[in-house]
DNA sequence: CAACATATGACGACCGGTCTAGTTATTCCT
DNA sequence: AGGAATAACTAGACCGGTCGTCATATGTTG
């Protein structure tokens, strides 16, 4: 049912689909989806937030123990997300920025789980350019424009049927990952 | 009304609004709307995309020519996109990550404007880049990083509450600035 | 069997975008 | 200038779909 919800909205947004579609989608009755949420459809968002947010956050984890450089590091994480992007034929971005996009400021519930899932892969990564000798200042730097990059590419990727934003963009947080070693 | 529409479907996307809000807001009546825009909504959306993106690509321009070097034009640009954030009490993006991400597949005319907008600001960025020495290809590269990164900051920015993504990103596009004109 | 948890789809209030029919303003020709 | 013809605009009703609720049905556990 998330994992539907999931797929629905980086492709259309929040607001752009409705439940009875999440209902068809995943052949729940219409009933048992206010049982298990009884928030309705902004509990769904929140928790396909939070759901994606930790999900990612758990890879850029397990990255950073694989103890790639951070070169590498990079390079697989915006391969990832291109990879992504191509294989929903670019209709689709980043659940995350599809509803932080879309989300106004009476969604209180929406924004902070996009507010609390970005702040943590900030974390996973600040951790991972740390580890390999960054700043501590400097790491927080990068881990912010990194998720920022990341998020631009997807919409971009998007809007272009291509997955050049991703290998750009992962050029830039290359170029500043060794801008940021130097110093 | 284009404008206000602008504003709101920054703050809460395409579909998170309804025409409603434009009517009340802009204080047309309601049956004007299908006069002005005959394709309605979708037509407004495409026509605010379509200005917000021959504006932007305008000061781009405006910038490049007033020949202040790469560096330079980075910051500035990375600065008005915060400030932009800031003075809307970050509640919004940029009209086009927010249309770009909430637009499916059967919203072809919203599509198309979006493409059409980020391909407008890649030739001026890289027009700008080539004509400070960066090679033609690079600048390709560069421009279509830029976009990214800046879309990114803007949801990021909103997510967060904070400038801090604008300046961060501005850094990474100058740093791979600076590694491209190296090449 | 009783008590509880879960599942179900019909229902309703409401809001979405759209359209048709009507009203006012403007042009234009004699 | 008078008046018809056309353009510009408005008001309100319309239908379809929205989300969330509820009474009822079904299963499950002690």
């Amino acid at each position: 049912m998330l994992a539907v919800a999931g797929e629905l909205f980086r492709e259309r947004g929040f607001d752009g689909v409705g439940v009875a579609e999440l209902l068809n989608r995943s052949g729940a009755p219409r009933g048992s989806l206010y049982f298990h949420f009884p928030g309705g459809k902004e509990q769904i968002g929140a928790e396909v937030v939070a759901r994606f947010g930790q999900h990612s956050a758990q890879r850029f984890r397990d990255l950073h123990e694989s103890g790639v450089d951070l070169d590498r590091f990079i390079d697989i994480v915006f391969k990832t997300t291109a990879k992504e992007s191509k294989e929903r034929d670019y209709l689709a971005s980043c659940p995350m920025a599809a509803i932080a996009a879309c989300c106004g400021k009476e969604d209180v519930i929406l924004a902070a789980a996009t507010r609390e899932a970005f702040a943590s892969w900030e974390r996973e990564i600040a951790t991972a350019a740390r580890t390999r000798g960054m700043n501590a200042k400097n790491a927080d730097i990068f881990a912010n424009a990194f998720v920022a990059a990341m998020e631009g590419a997807y919409v971009i990727a998007k809007a272009q049927a291509s997955t050049a934003a991703h290998v750009n963009a992962s050029r830039a947080i290359k170029a500043l990952a060794s801008a940021l070693m130097a110093a």
